[in-house]
DNA sequence: ATCTTTTTCTCCAGCTACTATAGCTATTAT
DNA sequence: ATAATAGCTATAGTAGCTGGAGAAAAAGAT
């Protein structure tokens, strides 16, 4: 049994984090202490280390949902959860294929200004006119 | 002139957000017409444009805020219009090194799973342990 | 001048995934 | 018994919009 600061050290998440997960529905609803304190079991912190190892990759709440849910049914097909990772890998490179152009465009604007005052400021005028990058973005 | 709509389609910036942007004071409260409708100038125009490709470019509205202030005083130094742009390119390259582990793992994760029952799921084990991962995320 | 359609108005709620109070109670250590 | 630590609920705040309700204004057609 374990209280809920033992299970935010033991997984690192931190305990308004636990009490948000079960109110999201992610973690059940924790047996409670005498005092109305809750109490954990293992299986929780496994559970538990499971949506932060999510979370850290970046699966959405809703996704980690589906996800748990498939967990409860070992016997059928894991297509649903292989498709789920790739939306998520999916997910990361969009997300990456969009901030590239803007590391471009940012290298060239931070860089390109050797103006002192905001008159000339490559920086601002980079700002109000689009057409001076290189990308769409 | 031009109503808001007008404004609108010239920026492709949509109308809430237009009132939204004035609401957190990046746009000056617009004139009124007798019944009480927004009308623009042309350098309201030019103001959204500028405020529309800082945030295509990620600037917060906090940054955009400070480089709009800058603007207006054309006879100072730009460094700190330099300095926000600097920041913003290394915020974009921290985003950037921050995904591109997470791409990495999920690409052996959703790649790797050749198994077809959920008990299997290489997917569902891989979440279940950090310990496979090959790098830190 | 009237009718209809489109546009705009304000206010408010919701989105993601937490995080941070405030005010109170439970548990533990000495 | 007392003090220190830990936990409870409820609510509000974060960033940057986005959508809806219900009413009023403007524009176009007849
Ligand atoms: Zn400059
Ligand atoms: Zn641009
Ligand atoms: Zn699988
Ligand atoms: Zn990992």
């Amino acid at each position: 049994m374990l209280t809920i600061g033992e299970l935010s050290r033991a997984t690192g998440v931190k305990i308004p984090t636990i009490r948000y997960y079960e109110q999201m529905g992610l973690m059940a609803a924790a047996e409670r202490s005498g005092g109305n304190q809750r109490r954990y079991e293992p299986q929780d912190r496994d559970r538990l280390s499971f949506i932060k190892h999510a979370r850290d990759l970046g699966f959405t709440i809703e996704a980690i949902r589906e996800l748990l849910e498939l967990s409860a049914h070992p016997e059928r097909p894991c297509a649903d959860a292989d498709t789920i990772a790739i939306r998520q890998l999916q997910i990361v490179r969009n997300k990456i294929a969009k901030l590239r152009p803007l590391e471009k465009e940012l290298e060239r604007i931070a860089a390109c200004c050797h103006g002192d005052s905001i008159r000339d400021c490559y920086v601002l005028q980079s700002l109000a006119n689009h057409d001076m990058c290189v990308s769409e973005h």
